[in-house]
DNA sequence: CTGAAAGCGCTTACAG
DNA sequence: CTGAAAGCGCTTACAG
């Protein structure tokens, strides 16, 4: 049985239930604790009659009458460099519906960033409670005087600051599998990130690992160092390809994200390398079942955890906006720790200084 | 200067600026081509008001009045086997905003599913003007009932119906990257799909290869065939390798996406390969810039275009939802033919028959 | 427990 | 061009 969608209203069904609309609204949407006989046949009634109209609640009735829309948006730039929400979703999807709550995507294309006048439609309407941001960085100050100018209460994804924010700790998760290798006997052990970012992860993952590198009396070694610009995956296959050549050559790597490490251990393979005999490699940020049919010991970014999270954080927020909320600090995971890494080769082992 | 949001109403405007709220909302919201000069000074001192007040319309209350959410409803399956809607969210997000469209996003999560009295929010509460769906397949009979019941106008993501559909063209995009592969000089092609997928991208992509094989005179060869369950990725290197070793090995491997053409590229340098040199690999459904510093030959899925295809579908069901809508068809683009395709080795060509 | 009434913020004919 | 009025579908005190 088909209905005619939209014109089912609370009016309709009590006329149909001969009582008035307060009465269905009561029922329907109230915890209508009934006691009296008369009164359960009669609730039971209404929402049988409502059932087969096939009634469902017009929101933004509801909305424009309780001051909620019972809906976040989601901020998020379509640039990767600069936000990665995708990794969000499942965890904010996941708390939205405990919350009961929908959410609105509002992603900003880059092209769009140029014009000056561009607002998006999230924030020139005013369509939700509340706004997670997931955009690392190069927010465009237009936008962030806009969200400041409304007070619209908001949760940053994937950002280090004061307050009201989640982030993943890159540092102390670095940190500790650096210290895995460490245990395991390597001295030599490499960072690698082939990308310019502002983020803080950047500085966060090479700060643990140099921390944990320091801590042990060893050098840290970036294969880059501080870049200007990104590096060619291509590029980074040649050269680890030929950094593995030499005599002082890198036990392990700790890659920045997950790529980085296939990467390298393809470049070892080519090179007729065994991983991890001969070769210790730790990826970043993705999952360890890999792209290349070898599993990859991997610090896992609890992103579904991440998302979860900001989703509560905002709801709080939403709740007191006045409060400033405590950064979120989610801790990452390391995965298949075996899959991958392994006691160093026994290769000369000379202090690697440069 | 920070305004109290929420609490900017026309009605506000209206008495600041001496005048009817019917007025704003004309001067705000309607092309108010005002030629008397004073009416033309009126609208701009109305809209500067607005301005300094950081007003924004209240879109639940036009809605109320206009039976439009200027909004639509994303649909989707968290299940990565039976929606990949991440790939189209760039598109989507882009058409949504050239017509300035909100996007609701209503995972459905699988654990959800079990349950036979869920109902995602999105069609609990009437708040968008249609709904995309991503769910290649196995949807939930409660929730299609519910889209058919409400005549919710609807099109379909990457699924392959009658009508009001979109999706890309696998097979002929599969046939014709085989195509390419029996020009450079190849006759033994093997195709790789380790997925157990239902969805019609599975027949689809086997179906193009199958057909551009027999075309060319050549028997297809498929290296699990039709799985039940899914093969594990490093299954697939063991596998590729002991089948690199026969004398009748493939010279040519088509993969049904991007981590298994990875997975044999790797799997032939391990073994001492050169590719294309020794083996041609086509990838699916991916980026050329793989994962393992090496360029790969791709056949890429236009996702973006689907996702804004689907929108202007979306758009026009919402207009004419009695009309059924011709299923959009996008074309693959197979990009970087060179990177890991060439002719085939010189090694001896008889024929390949399993 | 139930219903008449007022009101949320906006839009839309319709007079003036 | 402008404004008073009615109304969109719902919720919420407040009487009864």
């Amino acid at each position: 049985m088909e209905v005619q969608t939209g014109f089912i209203t609370l009016n309709v069904i009590a006329k149909r239930a001969g009582v008035s609309k307060a009465t269905v609204s009561n029922v329907l949407h109230r915890n209508h604790m009934g006691t009296r006989a008369d009164a359960v046949r009669n609730a039971s009634r209404i929402r049988q009659i409502a059932d087969e109209l096939g009634y469902r609640p017009n929101l933004a009735a509801r909305a424009i009458q309780t001051r909620r829309y019972n809906a976040i948006g989601l901020l998020a730039s379509n640039n990767p460099e600069v936000s990665i929400y995708h990794h969000f979703l499942s965890g904010l999807t996941r708390q939205c519906h405990a919350h009961d709550l929908h959410l609105n995507l509002g992603e900003v294309h880059d092209q769009e960033l140029t014009d000056e006048s561009y607002v998006p439609k999230i924030l020139r309407e005013w369509s939700v409670d509340g706004l997670l941001i997931a955009y690392t960085h190069n927010f465009p100050p237009k936008l962030r005087e806009l969200v400041d100018r409304h007070a619209i209460p908001s949760v940053w994804l994937n950002v280090k600051k004061e307050t009201d924010c989640v982030f993943p700790d890159d540092r102390g998760g670095i940190a500790m599998v650096t210290e895995h290798l460490v245990k395991l006997g390597h001295r030599r052990i490499a960072f690698v990130n082939t990308y310019p970012t502002q983020h803080y992860s950047a500085q966060d993952r090479f700060e643990g690992y140099r921390k944990a590198m320091k801590a042990a009396g060893l050098s840290p070694f970036s294969l880059y160092g501080h870049l200007k610009t990104s590096v060619a995956m291509s590029q980074l296959n040649a050269d680890v390809r030929q950094l593995l050549r030499q005599p002082d050559r890198p036990t392990a790597f700790v890659a920045y994200h997950a790529p980085h490490a296939t990467t390298v251990f393809h470049a070892a393979v080519s090179l007729g390398m065994d991983v991890p005999a001969d070769l210790s490699i730790i990826g970043t940020a993705g999952e360890p079942i890999d792209a290349i049919g070898r599993d990859i010991s991997t610090l896992v970014m609890p992103g579904e955890a991440i998302g979860e999270l900001a989703v509560d954080m905002l709801v709080r927020k939403i709740a007191s906006p006045k409060v400033a909320l405590e950064p979120g600090m989610v801790s990452c995971v390391f995965k298949r720790p075996d899959a991958s890494t392994g006691p160093p080769p026994n290769i000369l082992d000379k202090h690697h200084d440069r």
